[in-house]
DNA sequence: AATTGAGTTAAACAATTGATTGATACGCGC
DNA sequence: GCGCGTATCAATCAATTGTTTAACTCAATT
């Protein structure tokens, strides 16, 4: 009859616990609600989970995982330049940010865990951040000298995600600030290539982005 | 309606409310702890302010007024270069973003207005963001050529205010991923010159990063 | 057929919350 | 003193919250 109760009780409350509370934050977000718009009952949360706290944690896990999946990494062949990985690098990363307007709580929900950090954080960082952040740095040690110091590197890393984040973090922001046409613009793709462009050229790895009329 | 010898609770009210607000968040507090920690009753919320969202909304403006007077942009004597200028505006943006593990509370006041938007956000906006957006935009206008498209421009100017907002907002992040000794040494002045450094070279305004011994 | 046990349900619980009330004290001009 | 408005207080209200309980369903197992 009701498609919905095909699924299992216990991953629908998964999904929509994770949506309720990316969206109005641990506290705001009532089991009531949650169990309304999972069509379970009040008491499917206890036992379930054990109590709130615990589905919270369920449900962040649960997020994050979907969210890798959902957009990989290329696979670099052998021999790939490394402006080409750090190009692919801040795609995919924006992508993962920025993907989906009604469909990108995954972010806001690890956003708000960024923000006021809980238990979950550790296990985000360490099983999510560190790899990406390591990998970043690779490819820009390919991109400097080898006497570039590392405290210097992990900076420049840094400009990168920094830049890339923002356009989640302060899209409400942008979206108050510029035009509605101007706001719909910004899209993944040219966004990616406007960070990359910058890096690259702030390492001289590409021409600088005030040279005009210069073409080979 | 309000004397002038009645200020004291009504402003103590104002500051510990910014403060537990950008902690817990406006729902996680109630007004019961914050008439605790400012001493005064539980009825002082709802007689001075009406209600608890009139109070969260008067913290709001009440912390961003503070934090634009405690770090006031330099005055530029006429003819100060661009990149000057544009050092500076890094400088004291970072400041007033990073200043204060624990007195920073107003700007994470302001960081859960943009990730959650309230009626006070388009408020922040049109007082704070806008006009501290455009003086940017003009700085970076100055270190472009004319025919430089305003669309890239606005990019550009994204990816200064993304740099810097990202060691506030990923802090937290930081903290986890780094040694206690490389975190510490993320201070404002170290990562002011890092950021301009990065949008000059980009520019073609400065030495790209990746050159090492070159001095003139 | 009887039993078991996981899953679900409605009802209720105790605690917390924002808001209200009525009383009281204080300061002021008359 | 008297009247009047402001501020604070303890007590309380009505609503919401997370959680618990006990009864019920139903398919698999014995």
């Amino acid at each position: 009859m009701e498609n919905l109760h095909d699924e299992p009780t216990k991953r629908r409350l998964l999904e929509v616990a994770g949506r309720v509370f990316a969206e109005k934050g641990f506290r705001a977000a009532t089991v009531r609600e949650i169990c309304l718009a999972a069509e379970a009952n009040v008491a499917a949360v206890n036992y379930h989970f054990g109590d709130k706290h615990q589905l919270y944690l369920e449900a962040v896990k649960h997020a994050h995982r979907q969210r890798i999946e959902q957009f990989p990494l290329p696979q670099w062949p052998e021999g790939t330049p490394a402006a080409v990985r750090l190009r692919d690098f801040v795609r995919t990363f924006l992508a993962r940010v920025m993907h989906g307007e009604g469909r990108g709580w995954e972010v806001q929900l690890m956003l708000r865990e960024v923000l006021n950090p809980t238990e979950a954080t550790a296990m985000l960082v360490q099983e999510y951040v560190r790899p990406h952040f390591e990998l970043l740095n690779s490819i820009l040690a390919e991109l400097l000298p080898e006497s570039f110091p590392l405290e210097r590197r992990r900076l420049l890393a840094f400009s990168v995600i920094g830049q890339c984040l923002h356009y989640r973090v302060g899209r409400p922001i942008m979206q108050l600030l510029l035009s509605e046409e101007d706001f719909r613009r910004l899209q993944p793709d040219l966004l990616a290539d406007h960070i990359s462009n910058v890096i690259l050229a702030a390492l001289g790895a590409a021409p600088p982005l005030a040279a005009e009329g210069e073409s080979p």
